[in-house]
DNA sequence: TCCGTTTTCAAACTCTCGTTTGAAAACGTA
DNA sequence: TACGTTTTCAAACGAGAGTTTGAAAACGGA
């Protein structure tokens, strides 16, 4: 395998991955990309048929590598209790926080994205969302098991939304007027914090 | 006053409002703009000095109207009891859920610039989001009045969070795999939910 | 009315974009 | 080695971007 194509593939894939986390779709051309990867400008038409099909395959790297980690550890924390398990899911949200890897990058790709969905997007979201919602779903039907389908939806966004506020804005947190700087252990009493709060919110002890 | 070069210019920013808000500054061109104000191309820069300077200007308008938004309403929640203060602030945060008037393209201009803040942004921001960020940090002071400037920052962040997510993912959360659709009932029994559960979570009855 | 200034206008300019082209180079196999 | 295929490359294309231009029109005080 990796035969020289593979590489030249691979190079404007990890380019991409970077730019578009950067400066989002609009703003990144084709041709900055190929002078990152040291390819040639055909390269990504080759390879890629056109921009928009290396998007597509950029935001699916980025989405498999955002869900698996969550959907890796569902078995784990279904044998645990609830209030552990959810403790576990919230540190796991905030993870990108405490490291500057590609989690980081791929949660940026999807900021750019929920201000207007791009087709792409759109369709990626409808296709592949299902099993990491179902898995949230199931993690706040432990602490409301009466409630219908829509609440359950609602609790499991307001879960996730309550992680993201703080992963999305980190840097805009770090300046004034929040002045919020978050190394790892801030990062590890942020997240007992936003589990407190949530379980009694959702009626836990 | 309003002098027929002025109207130009309340044309070209009223458009321009109006598509910043729906596609972002990059996707936004000038002679879309001058297409829906019905003026001329030339006019951006004879009145503005060019897109950009149009977009200063459209920036400072979003950011006056919504601090003056939010903060008119600070002295009646002062009075209320702390449940009413909060789900007042809720509902109010949901807002642009359900009407789709200024606040809501101010909001969604800003939610561009929360993915790559404009310099014009960050100055603005660190200089005028204080009085907002204070007015949250009261709030959720009533209900942590023992906890320490961190905590409070943290759980304001928490709470407009918690709001922003529905706010500024609606257009997706319509779509699979959540289906929520949000008319105006819809959003008065979100803020309900929201606001129970987020006074359990720090602490109230 | 007259005249200097302000404002509008259509057209063209320059630049960058994503994509296409056709040939050259590299590759893999017999 | 020889040959068909895959992959790279420099160059150019057409479309759309923001801006500039210079003249025409509208304005406003004397």
């Amino acid at each position: 395998m990796t035969r020289p194509s593979d590489i030249t593939r691979d190079r404007i894939l990890k380019a991409a991955e970077r730019l578009f986390a950067e400066r989002g779709y609009d703003a990144t051309s084709v041709r900055a990309i190929v002078a990152r990867a040291r390819v040639n400008q055909a390269a990504i038409n080759y390879h890629f048929d056109g921009k928009e099909g290396l998007y597509r395959e950029v935001l699916r790297t980025a989405f498999r590598g955002l869900t698996e980690d969550q959907l890796a550890h569902a078995d784990d924390t279904a044998g645990l209790p609830r209030e552990e398990a959810l403790a576990a899911f919230v540190r796991r949200q905030l993870h990108p926080l405490s490291a500057r890897d590609e989690a980081s990058r791929y949660m940026r790709i999807f900021n750019w994205e929920t201000v207007r969905p791009t087709p792409v997007f759109r369709k990626l979201m409808s296709e592949e969302a299902a099993p990491f919602m179902g898995l949230t779903v199931d993690l706040v039907r432990r602490f409301l098991p009466e409630a219908d389908q829509r609440s359950l939806m609602v609790a499991a966004i307001w879960l996730i939304g309550q992680c993201s506020v703080f992963v999305r804005n980190r840097e805009q947190l770090a300046g004034p007027p929040v002045a919020l700087e978050l190394d790892d252990m801030a990062v590890d009493w942020l997240a007992q914090l936003l589990s407190r709060w949530t379980m009694r919110g959702l009626g836990a002890a």
